[in-house]
DNA sequence: TCATTTTTTGGGATCGCTTGCATTAGGTTG
DNA sequence: CAACCTAATGCAAGCGATCCCAAAAAATGA
């Protein structure tokens, strides 16, 4: 019932190979045929089905786009970003969503390569990397985003995450601030991990060392962010600045500041990291590192398109076994209203 | 390179027919022979090829879900709520964000057909209906959710802004609260349109009036938020009370009201509409109403899966030309602790 | 003008799977 | 035991595009 080639070519008086070719852009047609052929396909609202051409050309224009979730604000923002340079670029994106559960995620790699998906953008788990570089080594498209297990074979882009908390944690300090409270994630997850390194590393640097009782970590979640919140202010009455790593928990630690009576940055000092549109609207508008996750997104998107493109070319694609180039975004410290030197006394 | 269903059949010594039957889960094998095929086949590490598939049997396990943005809190939670489901069935979804820009929402309607998706969600921008029904009609599935123009054939799931309102509104005056300031959106917008005639409503059957000076409509953007709410508050001293009902404003709205030393709910009550996490937090935790994205999300997959598998049954899909019947999801008022009496004075 | 090259077009096989129809095996029945 | 039926399998024809190869047409040169 749907148009297909054969109909555009029998309206047009050429045969489908010359259809084909037409509507395709190949450079082995007459200027006029190609117009003419054009014209013919959308008068009659011609639309090729991607399904054969899929078939028979190894080429789907779809990626795969794998990640935990879409509450997380880095997450979706990088999920639009890839979308709309996919859109521009010709291609659909298959969303998966893992929970950053392994077995989830795996069944989605399987499932993109049935769709025969020109290649995926992936925040793994780092669990499935050996199918991930079967898929690279078939000649799929991989990419890896914020996580990436040493043996992956596909490049990498990376957050800042150490660096982030490093420029945050010395503004801190350059503002004459010696106790510096850190909310964290679990040093379970890797950013957790980078980030409690970069404010580590920025204390020593000044010949401080790190005091437990500054510290607390937990889940990426807003009830931890209260609680944590709660318990640094009991424990560390002499606390003039906080650093909140774990995005989450900024959920539930600001609105606990406000209730403690807390003014910033009269009181404390404050920064998180993730530059959420609540933080910049806050009175006083918070001060944030950005990790870039649209730069993440974008920077992902083109090195997929150079894999895409360059396993297009070659009829082998010949992927080296040594592990992906990693790239790194940096992370930004937005500074606005949330600090200030520490109050005498 | 790729392992194909005949080489599948070829080692375990049957026809592609019965090895694609025994895969497919055909009734018309013996019991045997497909536990044998399928054995073979995941030895194999066989997968499908389901270009081919959808090419031969017209079905791609594939659904679009074509909205406005992933960062509107309610959009990315029906876009998670909606791949999940998906993912569960056995289908996989395609993103498709169109800015709520119709030339976009267009192209991606066609290129959703092109790729042959056995059906589609869309938060439409309403300017797209005649193809969304040529689409149907064609037995493509579509689902509309939160908006849907009148002439639309396929079903609908819609939010209740109005009922949403008025709860709210309700609330606020069985409290006492006479002086109600209602921070909204434009009214070219169906859901601010919904909104102020559900607050407006409310009003009216307690005998009050709109009074246009409690009244602010703008964006949903956080700028416009922080603007309307400083206006509000110098225009009427006497407002006990606010509702929210735009609810990206709600940034710009709370961080202002805090600046300007508002203590909720004592010198004002406050309603918020949509229930993102941060209003949880709050100090005080703010009441909202939810307006069930995850419902909505999950009613939409169920109504899309049903059109599914009736265009399955059915060769020729029998759609009626009357506009396809609307599915409500309720609004619900989640008290929490921002409201109050209005303090005599 | 005719041979030769270049450009443009057409024929037809093919991608991997599904499916209608024919065929075979195995079991029943009169 | 022939005739018949049922269940299981195989054959082969597509689905709609792409693309190799050959043919035709147009352009070029001697």
């Amino acid at each position: 019932m749907a148009i297909t080639l054969k109909d555009v070519a029998a309206a047009a008086g050429v045969s489908r190979s010359t259809a084909s070719r037409a509507l395709s852009g190949s450079p082995l047609i007459a200027p006029e045929t190609r117009v003419a052929v054009k014209e013919v396909a959308d008068r009659m609202g011609y639309r090729p089905n991607r399904a054969a051409s899929a078939l028979r050309s190894k080429q789907s224009h779809v990626v795969g786009l794998v990640l935990n979730n879409l509450i997380n604000a880095s997450f979706h923002t990088i999920a639009e970003v890839v979308q709309r340079r996919a859109a521009a670029e010709g291609y659909q994106v298959m969303l998966c969503i893992t929970d950053a559960d392994p077995r989830r995620e795996e069944s989605f790699l399987r499932t993109l390569a049935a769709h025969g998906v020109d290649g995926l953008i992936m925040i793994g788990t780092g669990r499935n990397t050996a199918m991930a570089n079967a898929l690279l080594a078939e000649g799929i498209g991989v990419v890896n985003v914020i996580r990436a297990a040493a043996e992956s074979a596909a490049p990498s882009v990376l957050a800042s995450d150490r660096e982030g908390a490093h420029a945050a944690t010395s503004h801190l300090l350059d503002l004459g601030h010696e106790r510096i409270g850190f909310i964290g994630g679990l040093l379970s997850a890797n950013s957790g991990l980078e980030r409690f390194a970069g404010y580590e590393q920025a204390l020593r640097e000044r010949g401080h060392q790190v005091d437990e009782s500054l510290v607390e970590r937990g889940p990426f979640d807003s009830a931890f962010g209260a609680e944590a919140t709660e318990r640094l202010l009991r424990r560390n009455p002499e606390m003039t600045a906080l650093f909140a790593a774990n995005h989450e928990a900024v959920f539930g630690m600001l609105p606990t500041l406000v209730g403690a009576g807390i003014v910033i940055p009269e009181q404390l000092s404050l920064i998180c990291y993730e530059d959420i549109p609540w933080l910049r609207w806050w009175q006083p508008p918070i001060t944030v590192v950005d990790n870039g996750a649209s730069e993440l997104g974008d920077l992902a998107m083109n090195l997929l398109l150079q894999q895409i493109e360059r396993a297009d070319r070659s009829t082998a694609p010949v992927r080296t076994g040594r592990a992906g180039r990693a790239y790194r975004v940096g992370a930004q410290l937005v500074l606005r209203s949330s600090c200030a030197k520490p109050s005498a006394g």
